[in-house]
DNA sequence: TGTAATGTCTCTAGTGACTAGAGATTCAAG
DNA sequence: CTTGAATCTCTAGTCACTAGAGACATTACA
């Protein structure tokens, strides 16, 4: 049994952060010291590792709940749990796209301007002001 | 002069939006009728063009208004703007670069089970509890 | 001119995933 | 037993909006 300091510190994860994910149901309600303070166990880091990977991954806190619920339930179908990570992946791979589209265009504003004019006749600005001088949509 | 609806048609700013950004300083307080609502004119129609191109380029509301007082003044030297560009991008291009971590280790998980069995064996669920497992770091 | 539909006003509160801080209490080390 | 660090709860702040309530203004049409 270990206190939420040093379930921070194994995890990584911040110490109102742990908080937090138990008020929002992804920790159960840790055990309690007499004096009110939460003790934790290996199944509490264990959980605590999952969130935590998940989240380094992008899950959101409403996804990693589902999966959880799931791994609670070690006999039912795995379908939700593989719909959960397949719909992530594509939602990285939209936010690349996305962000690569966002690249080109800015790379292309920041080579057009050195900095050393005036902010009239600045190409940066102008750039932001007229959407036709982009290359593509974005 | 048109009204706030007319403006948030022509720009595809809602309207709430507008009524934000005047609020965070990004557009000058507007015009109103006697009635109070507010009335716009091709100046407050270009500076909301300007903001919501430099948003869709994902600029923070904080960037947006530095180079708004850039803009404002026409004698300064550009090289905030070019400065702000800058980070921008290198902003854009470390997302995408943590995105593609993401994905390579998603598309793995994602690939390794076709949903058809239990959570108990579920090698979705055994990625997310084990970082160990994944082959980079992200 | 009257009326009804639509638009607009301000204000408050909610989103997601935390983070920061106040003030009180508890724990562990010496 | 004292001291200092850790922990407790609670509230509020972050960013860039979004939603909703209830009141008021404008516009279109009869
Ligand atoms: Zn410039
Ligand atoms: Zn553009
Ligand atoms: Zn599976
Ligand atoms: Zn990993």
């Amino acid at each position: 049994m270990f206190s939420i300091g040093e379930l921070s510190k194994r995890t990584k994860v911040k110490v109102p952060t742990i908080r937090y994910y138990e008020e929002m149901g992804l920790l159960v309600e840790a055990e309690r010291t007499s004096g009110n303070q939460r003790r934790y166990d290996k199944a509490g880091l264990e959980r605590l590792s999952f969130i935590r990977h998940a989240r380094d991954l992008g899950f959101s806190i409403e996804a990693i709940a589902s999966l959880i619920e799931l791994q609670d339930h070690p006999d039912r179908s795995c379908e939700a749990a593989t719909d959960i990570a397949v719909a992530q992946l594509a939602d990285v791979r939209a936010k690349i796209k996305r962000l690569k589209l966002l690249e080109k265009e800015l790379a292309r504003i920041s080579k057009s301007c050195d900095g050393q004019g005036v902010s009239e006749d600045c190409y940066v600005l102008a750039s932001l002001a007229d959407h036709e001088l982009c290359h593509r949509e974005h």
